[in-house]
DNA sequence: GATGAATGAGGTTTCATTCAT
DNA sequence: CATGAATGAAACCTCATTCAT
């Protein structure tokens, strides 16, 4: 019912439906999207039965993009709130750090990232586009600045893109890999990439 | 019966199971890991019933095994035959033309890749790293002898690994994408980022 | 609660139940017995919660009910205000009519009605017997003036309400049949079945 | 799997089709469409789970409208041997005794088609259609010899397939229902309506 | 009185797997 | 070797009903 209704949800609706997202993102990230069932979902988020997630979404599709929806607002806010100052240089090496850190601090939200995307709607995989598109406007910029060397822009977003998504991966995968020292070298490789 | 029996594979044996792989790398390609039931599976293979894949195969995880073995093994054949002359950083980026070549030849192989990665066994986590293991070799001769800076040789195998992945999801996903330019990039940044 | 409460029912309450009735009787018409679920009827009453059904309703058996006895009494009370005067084939031919010229005006009520006959109850059947016994009792009393002839009053009255009910289902199903032309027929043929 | 497939069935398979959609019949019959589900039509068929209705059909509409179909079939064969013989008024009337006849022998059949009725997609309403067209003919028929008054022989053909279906009902309802003396009146009635 | 939230049973359907032939 | 038939678990989802507020 309620699934279908319109209007403002309630503070403990919110609250359910964070929960309920929450619980889908360990899911994934501990087991795969496979096998993130909607009963997995609800025993990991404690509720009695599936009913309740079919109750607050009307669709497994219909979750699984606000749980995508949710990651990549999270990891929004984190990222640009650490990448908005100095020139783009300095941006762009901020912007990965800032990556990494989240990596650190959030490792199931983007185990689930990576694991959502190949399941991705149309909606969403014109969310990452805009996502590159920005990375994008920012090569762009530090071109007309002389910082950057001349590459295309979107491609080497892309390249970029690529490079988080590896260690992303790699994080997740290997419990002995050095995110620190990654890090570094990822600064630098892509410094010597780009830099005039 | 035969899933489980011991001994030599008949060549009967080998034909049809290298069918049923052939059909399921373009089943998942197509459709995405999620839909590739054994039902669409024998479809695609011409097969007439989901029984035949049970009986050479003893599980659907033994299938994607072997399915991942496969292109794994046609993908180092391709790129091993076009790396192995010259200085390493020849060899890199025969290996990184090699590897867009292949994307550009054997779509579904590589969509069907990067859709089991995350699917992937323990044993096939093995595999991958063994992969990486050979080009951190690589990387670390081209450092040997001068041609590379300084990096860590198994961090930059894991990045050029993971810009060869994003440029393979990218070609899926966008079909304007221009394969020849983004090689051409690829290759230059890659250059800068690892030269000494 | 109130459901099982007993007691005087207040007047804000007969007008919730009705207002409940009048929705299901819409949907039922409408969408069919199968899908007149509690949210569907909940939607077409206006209201914001199925609680508020079962809150007037102990069970969904029990709301049904009350739809058919509240079509049957809004039917009878039409009918009978029509068919009270005059001899007995007059008030049979005046009943017909009635029942025709009911039709056009409360289509969906006896939608409803046909779709609830056989998902009705002890109680219900024993209802419909009754009508069947009024329309029973109007044909033995022609019989005994000798407007018509001997057959069995019981039997009769079946048939005649069988062809009512035909009228009811062609007019919900076929959108271009003419309601008046048939009913100039049926009394025709009603009055040559009947008459002495 | 099976159910998606082309091509001639099996004998087994013909079989097993039959015996579903015969406890298919049955479970109509006794418990209304409803409560039809493909797990109380499994049990009543002997069968180990739902999953093989599934094999066997694609889908539940699927499955009904075989079943629907299959009576059918039944009734046309059952009741056209009896009907083809003499003037349109004596194969109306052995139209009629047919009918009355396939009640008493085959109750679960009808029971079970009139509840399918409002259930009934396109292409059945259209064989519906198409069975009241047989009897307008024929109904036409006897009005060109001069047997028939002169009716609108569509609506005609309505009136009687309402008597008809009415007839099932209150043999299906009223157990105490005395078939054989209905079967009588009904056939004076419908001749004193239909002749000249 | 009314509402939104929650529950758990049950719905149809898909699936990997087994087995007799 | 291969096939069709069968199985049962599990998938997502809908529903009538209950209950705290």
């Amino acid at each position: 019912m309620r699934a279908r209704k319109q209007g403002e949800p309630t503070a403990i609706e919110r609250a359910r439906r964070a929960q309920i997202v929450r619980a889908a993102i360990d899911t994934i990230a501990e087991s795969g999207y496979t096998r993130a069932s909607f009963s997995a979902i609800a025993t990991a988020a404690g509720l009695s039965s599936t009913g309740l997630i079919s109750y607050h979404f009307a669709t497994k599709q219909n979750l699984m993009a606000e749980v995508l929806a949710t990651i990549l607002a999270d990891f929004t806010e984190f990222v640009t709130a650490r990448a908005t100052q100095g020139t783009p240089a300095t941006r762009l090496a901020a912007f990965l750090a800032a990556n990494c850190d989240f990596i650190a601090s959030h490792r199931n939200h983007l185990i689930a990232m990576l694991d959502l995307q190949h399941a991705a709607s149309e909606s969403q995989a014109r969310q990452a586009d805009s996502d590159r598109a920005k990375l994008t406007e920012l090569l762009a910029d530090g071109q007309r600045r002389g910082e950057f060397r001349p590459f295309t822009p979107d491609l080497m977003a892309g390249f970029i893109l690529s490079l988080r998504n590896g260690v992303i991966r790699r994080a997740a995968t290997d419990p002995e890999f050095d995110l620190a020292a990654c890090t570094a070298e990822l600064l630098t490789t892509v410094r010597l990439a780009t830099t005039a």
